[in-house]
RNA sequence: GCCCGGGUGGCGAAACCGGUAGACGCGGCGGACUUAAACUCCGCUGUCCCUUCUGGGGCGUGGGGGUUCGAAUCCCUCCCCGGGCACCA
């Protein structure tokens, strides 16, 4: 009988809803295992990427339970964002009704994976019994002094009339719709990031990608020095920030940011136009102008003096964009002998460049003929109190010059050793109307207040036309009354989703509980998360806020009765709320399917029996005429390409500066963006390689595909989808569905037979276990394969007895279960077992079987 | 420029601690079944050379060098690909 795929798989999904195999409830018995995996965005259809992020994710946790512990497996949705609104303003359909409509599709879909999710555990973000909680969080910060109101230089899309993070800008863009970017300066709400940055450069007890890691720790972007105080000859304070005070001795001039407030005050008449016109030109250069590296510096002199505090010497004060007000005081302290951005500017305006490291064994520099800043070990010299201390590589007080120099400082007065970071703090405000209303009101007087009752519930809101936000015009939601009874505006701003993101591993715990963010009894038995999958593009927005506000909902108390349950269960919380997930695992990027290669229209000469191109275009369209040479790229190594013709195979060597047009790929193309075209392509709409799940679920499957996503790749590097190779994992379901259906009988049984099919029975099981537990999905596949032949080959011969055969059978179907849930469970009950295969114990090696012979 | 991760057959990949390179699958080739095709089944499949057809040998994990009895694996160096950061004081 052929293996119905559609009928089994919907009998079993049917069947465990009603039995409820996968609801989990607390049972301080059993040791817990909360699985988590990225909750997806409703953005309307469940696509390839989510099948290949999930369903491990689902394995693991399957294989989790089997090894006997109590799994917490949950699924919900990241429901509020600016798509909805855009669906609003296309299709003239409220962003409600365009997110719960996706949610049910997507539910169906999430269902058709036969993952084991909890689904009584849903949590949805744009649900009001979610957001009144994110708002709850949000007014909890406030009174803890984690939100604040602040000024800053925002980033404003007038495309959306709304503020970005410093994150979602990616060169001077919006890096969702590609839109332009200008500063603006307004006043938002900020939580204090910045107040973790030391904590949340410690990963200890957490195993988390490196990669994540590293990107955490440079986003965060600690480094060490001192602030030091410059005086102005108009009588202002400046404090700058460096992270080598020992070479204060060679600052000949000091650099402000064109926006910094000082250079107003400094400006003397004389250079008054000069600097207000560079100033207007920087404000109107975009980010992407100003960050192009390579760009020569410019910069204007104001006319004012300040003091060096070391040594008394008056030194000019420029103004200039290569520093930027966003980063330490947005002042610094120019030293051009020995950093190459201040030696540049000195050389192009002709400043003075005065050495005070002097390399071991070397002759002094001289200031007017060094080539470049010397950055390296010597000694200090012409440095007064800290001079002939020696200078090295290391950073802050470990280098002996730097921890003179600050010592001397401080025991002045004129500077003190400071931390500085790149991470800024958090803005959250957005000006737009879906997403979590921020729950604060204005008074008449200009004082603030958090809302008094929560939730606020957004209002229906009429028509959307893409412009500033409905919140700002709508009366009924703007009047409101302070806690004295007093009229009052509303806050008409919403919170970034990533809020949203960053503590729903909480709300899963108990969705619907009503006078808490969660249920501290759930929350001391399933907390923390164990292990969490998603991808890497997370790993320093979502994944450092997450940790963020777990540390700060811890500080400020909110996992108190939590603990205080736990103490109750006598399981010990110290520790357990520093971080949100002990184990983090990234997978890859399905890409779209690898196409046979692209037409190309080469122009060019041949030189010395090679063709050198100086014109390539990719046109899969072209006519064999169309230029000298037109024909399918085979390969590409640097800069030479083999192409396929009419008639023959040819080389070609494309030209340093040879054009290069690709479709869909804009700017500058070089001859690698070729290779990139013909292999690497991301699945996307336009570009018509998107594989659909649903139809492939339909052919082949739910356990085929997940067998296959599993089998084909390296789980945590991805690669280019192969349509052809899911033929391979249904022969596999196929073969698995004879051999459990299939009766076997034994014709002339040899102990030698059986007791390798043992033997292989039993090193699967090692295998196996060990590559699931390491998330080696490809291998542990590949072993349970052998394993098939090993089975079939048995059958051929008919030479292994029945309990071996059984025991081999049986043994496959187990670990099968956790990726092929359907067709096993159908198979374990058909072969007379009663209980599912999902509630069976982890099978276990026996290393006396599992041996080779010798 | 800096920081990560990679480079192994026609393709996806495997190789646990330095010990038979290429498991498993896809594709391909040959054969069986079929009127035919698909499905299915059997065999072969890194590459080159020799061969008495039984086998035997050379080469081979991006390039070059090193350590070692032995290197895909360790060290040095260079090249290429992918990702992140980037005038960060």
């Amino acid at each position: 009988m052929k293996y119905d795929h559609q009928k089994v798989e919907k009998h079993w999904q049917d069947q465990w809803e009603t039995d409820g195999v996968y609801r989990s409830v607390v049972d301080w018995e059993r040791p817990k295992y909360y699985a988590l995996t990225m909750l997806p965005y409703p953005s309307g259809d469940l696509h390839m990427g989510h099948w290949y992020a999930m369903t491990p994710s689902d394995a693991r946790a399957r294989v989790m339970r089997m090894k006997g512990f109590n799994v917490l497996f949950p699924m919900g949705f990241d429901a509020f964002g600016l798509p909805a609104e855009n669906a609003a303003v296309q299709r003239n359909v409220h962003p409600a009704e365009w997110t719960w409509d996706n949610i049910e599709r997507m539910r169906r879909q999430l269902r058709s994976m036969g993952a084991m999710f909890d689904w009584e555990r849903e949590a949805i973000s744009c649900d009001p019994e979610y957001y009144e909680w994110t708002e709850w969080l949000f007014r909890r910060f406030f009174e803890g002094g984690i939100a604040y109101r602040g000024e800053a230089i925002v980033n404003w899309s007038p495309t959306l009339q709304t503020v970005l993070a410093n994150e979602q800008v990616i060169d001077g863009k919006d890096e969702r719709t590609g839109q332009p970017v200008i500063q603006k300066r307004m006043e938002q709400w900020f939580f204090a990031i910045t107040k973790y940055a030391d904590e949340l450069l410690s990963f200890d007890g957490i195993e988390w990608p490196e990669p994540v890691k590293a990107m955490q720790t440079n986003w965060i972007g600690r480094s060490e020095g001192a602030d030091v105080i410059f005086t102005t000859e108009t009588g202002d304070e400046i404090t700058v920030f460096t992270t080598r005070p020992d070479t204060l001795w060679g600052a000949t001039f000091m650099v402000l940011a064109p926006e910094h407030p000082l250079v107003d005050e400094l400006t003397t008449d004389e250079y008054r136009t000069e600097v207000d016109a560079y100033r207007t030109e920087a404000a109107g250069r975009s980010e992407l102008e100003r960050m192009e590296a390579d760009r020569e510096k410019t910069g204007v002199f104001t006319g004012g003096y300040a003091i060096n505090p070391v040594n008394g010497e008056r030194i000019p004060v420029w103004t200039a964009d290569y520093v930027l007000l966003s980063y330490g005081s947005g002042a610094i302290m120019a030293v051009p002998a020995h950093d190459q951005r201040d030696f540049e500017f000195a050389r192009r305006f002709d400043l003075s460049v005065v050495p005070v490291i002097q390399p071991v064994g070397s002759d002094r520099f001289d200031g007017k003929t060094m080539p470049e800043a010397y950055v390296g070990p010597g000694r200090m010299v012409g440095s007064g109190p800290i001079d002939g201390v020696a200078t090295n590589d290391a950073k802050g007080r470990e280098n002996p010059s730097v921890a003179a120099a600050i010592d001397w400082l401080e025991e002045n007065d004129r500077g003190a050793e400071a931390i500085n970071y790149r991470m800024r703090d958090w803005l959250i405000s957005r000006q737009r109307y879906w997403g979590g209303p921020i729950p604060m009101l204005f008074r008449d007087d200009g004082t603030i207040e958090s809302e008094p009752t929560l939730p606020v519930l957004l209002p229906e809101a009429p028509a959307f036309t893409g412009g500033p936000s409905p919140l700002t015009t709508d009366e009924g939601f703007l009047a409101t009354t302070d806690s004295g009874g007093e009229p009052a505006r509303r806050e008409t701003d919403t919170m970034d989703t990533f809020m949203c993101s960053s503590w729903y591993q909480y709300r899963y715990l108990s969705p619907h509980f009503g006078t808490a963010p969660f249920d501290p009894e759930e929350a001391a038995y399933w907390l923390p998360v164990d292990t969490y999958t998603g991808g890497a593009e997370h790993a320093t927005m979502h994944l450092l806020y997450t940790r963020f506000f777990t540390k700060a909902m811890r500080d400020l108390g909110v996992f108190d009765d939590a603990a205080q349950a736990m103490r109750s269960h006598g399981r010990d919380p110290e520790g357990l709320f520093d971080e949100p997930m002990i184990s983090v695992r990234n997978q890859g990027q399905i890409l779209g399917e690898e196409r046979d290669g692209d037409r190309l229209v080469i122009a060019g000469e041949w030189v010395d029996g090679r063709f050198v191109a100086n014109c390539v275009r990719v046109d899969d369209h072209a006519q064999d005429d169309a230029g000298p040479i037109v024909g399918e790229l085979l390969r590409r190594t640097e800069r030479t390409l083999q192409v396929k013709t009419v008639d023959d195979d040819v080389t070609v060597e494309v030209a340093e500066d040879a054009e290069v047009e690709v479709p869909g790929i804009d700017g500058i193309n070089d001859v690698t963006q070729l290779r990139h075209h013909l292999e690497v392509q991301r699945m996307s709409k336009s570009k018509g390689n998107v594989v659909n799940p649903d139809e492939l679920v339909e052919r082949y499957g739910a356990d085929t595909v997940r067998i296959y996503l599993m089998f084909a790749f390296d789980w945590e590097k991805g690669g280019p989808w192969d349509s052809r190779g899911i033929a391979g994992a249904r022969r596999f379901v196929d073969d698995v569905w004879r051999m459990g259906t299939a009766g076997y009988e034994p014709d002339a049984v040899s102990d030698d037979a059986s007791l390798a099919l043992r033997r292989s029975t039993h090193q699967t099981i090692d295998k196996v276990d060990r590559d699931m537990v390491a998330f080696k999905w490809n291998t542990a596949v590949a072993a349970l394969m052998t394993l098939r032949n090993d089975l079939l080959d048995a059958r051929r011969a008919a030479n292994v007895g029945v309990d071996a055969w059984n025991e081999a059978v049986d043994t496959l179907l187990m670990l099968l279960a956790p990726m092929a849930p359907h067709v096993t469970e159908e198979l374990w009950q058909q072969r007379g077992h009663t209980e599912s295969i999902h509630l069976q114990a982890w099978p276990e090696s026996d290393p006396s079987v599992a041996a080779d012979q010798t």
